[in-house]
DNA sequence: AATAATCTCAACCGCGGGAGT
DNA sequence: TACTCCCGCGGTTGAGATTAT
């Protein structure tokens, strides 16, 4: 099976692009279109490979690319969707508009990312880095290898039904009846983003410890620890050089929240940031502020019984965790939060951080998983047996 | 001021998958 | 069904910029 020879052509240009290239593609596109890019170089006089040509295109010279310093909020947003779905950048820029998988990619890597282990979190699980010696206690270790597989098993399932959120967001914006439009967030994933969050509020699954800190700093009033989540976020967070406290008057809202946190971002990068990033994700739940941009936020939403906009099978109605017109009709949500909701003791240990819950075994979560594993289940099953006309089909 | 070390990010590489034949 | 073409994706590279010594 042959492979097109492409860049290895003999003549073709390779490397940096001039400025009469960068005129000559752009030229090309604005008459023409880039049609099949295959045959765009020789149609617009450049020696580049149609892939070069493309990749020039779609990370830099497209007119609908901001560039520059990445927001407050579009760093939530990558550090958030990351965690959902790991290194897909494609998937993550969908939900960053004007910014290309490329340039996400360019800056997870090399600052988010350092960021984030920088202050004690795995940047690919998203798990403080202690959780790595989870299997480290002999005792133990047969239950944990048992509730890990019931966490894969999980997130074996959550990643399906991103999976076919993602089919389905295609499906809806290459309708023309698509009442969002190209620049609205993509709501396949806020409704995903809503079921996580469905679970989060009270026991997040361990794959999705940020969001669980976000949801436990929001749960827990700003300030008097002097750091409202951020100290929950570990003292692995705690930084000598912080110079941000959230104090007794520690903004509540979003808007000053943010505002005051960039003001010090902008003078210091670094754990400060990131703690202030997090920080203010225990904010966004007030969605009425920047929510376009941060479907995490739109996710919080629904916990706070707001209605969603939601389109076809998965109706703003179908969202309204208290609707009483939806109350009997079972909607997928509203199971899965009702399934949540009834399902006994869901207590979770915040005090002793990630990785002990104060009774020897080292580990509210495995206590969790243990004590709820028919939850665990049945919101499995849930999953797996979703309608095949709803949002998760 | 010179050099080394580190960082940034545009660009490249190779693979997988969909579409067409 | 097998094959080819093309596109898009994620990982990686390396030149230039910046910072440290």
């Amino acid at each position: 099976m042959g492979r097109s020879p492409c860049c290895e052509k003999v003549g073709l240009k390779k490397g940096p692009w001039t400025p009469e290239e960068d005129h000559k593609l752009l030229a090309y596109i604005d008459q023409h279109g880039h049609g099949s890019w295959r045959s765009l170089p020789t149609k617009a006089g450049l020696e580049r490979c149609g892939k070069s040509c493309r990749l020039r295109w779609t990370n830099y010279l497209r007119p609908d690319i901001k560039r520059g310093k990445f927001s407050l909020e579009e760093e939530q947003n990558i550090i958030q969707l990351h965690a959902l779905l790991g290194n897909r950048w494609s998937a993550i820029a969908t939900h960053l508009p004007k910014r290309t998988d490329n340039e996400i990619k360019n800056y997870w890597n090399t600052h988010l990312k350092k960021r984030l282990a920088k202050s004690g979190i795995d940047p690919v699980t998203h798990k403080p880095k202690t959780d790595a010696g989870i299997l480290s206690n002999d005792g133990q270790s047969k239950k944990k290898s048992t509730n890990l597989s019931h966490m894969a098993q999980w997130e074996s399932a959550r990643l399906e039904a991103e999976a076919r959120l993602v089919r389905q967001s295609k499906l809806r914006s290459a309708s023309p009846n698509d009442r969002l439009g190209s620049q609205a967030p993509n709501f396949s994933l806020v409704a995903l983003a809503t079921l996580i969050n469905a679970v989060a509020p009270s026991k997040p699954p361990r794959c999705l410890d940020v969001l669980k800190d976000w949801k436990v700093g929001w749960d827990k009033p700003i300030g008097g620890g002097g750091g409202g989540s951020m100290s929950r976020l570990g003292g692995d967070l705690e930084s000598p050089r912080s110079k941000i406290s959230f104090s007794g008057n520690a903004p509540r809202f979003p808007t000053t929240a943010i505002g005051s946190c960039e003001d010090e971002i902008v003078k210091e990068e670094g754990e400060e940031e990131l703690k202030c990033l997090i920080g203010n994700s225990t904010l966004l739940p007030d969605f009425n502020v920047g929510m376009e941009n941060n479907p995490m936020a739109f996710a919080s939403g629904v916990r706070e019984k707001t209605i969603l906009p939601m389109e076809d099978a998965w109706t703003p109605e179908s969202l309204e965790t208290d609707n009483d017109v939806n109350a009997n009709s079972g909607t997928f949500v509203e199971r899965y939060t009702e399934l949540l909701n009834n399902s006994g003791d869901w207590s979770y240990s915040e005090g002793g951080g990630d990785q002990s819950d104060g009774d020897g075994n080292g580990g509210g979560d495995f206590d969790f998983y243990e004590n709820n594993k028919n939850d665990w289940n049945d919101i499995l099953d849930l999953v797996n047996s979703s309608p095949a006309n709803s949002p998760l089909s």
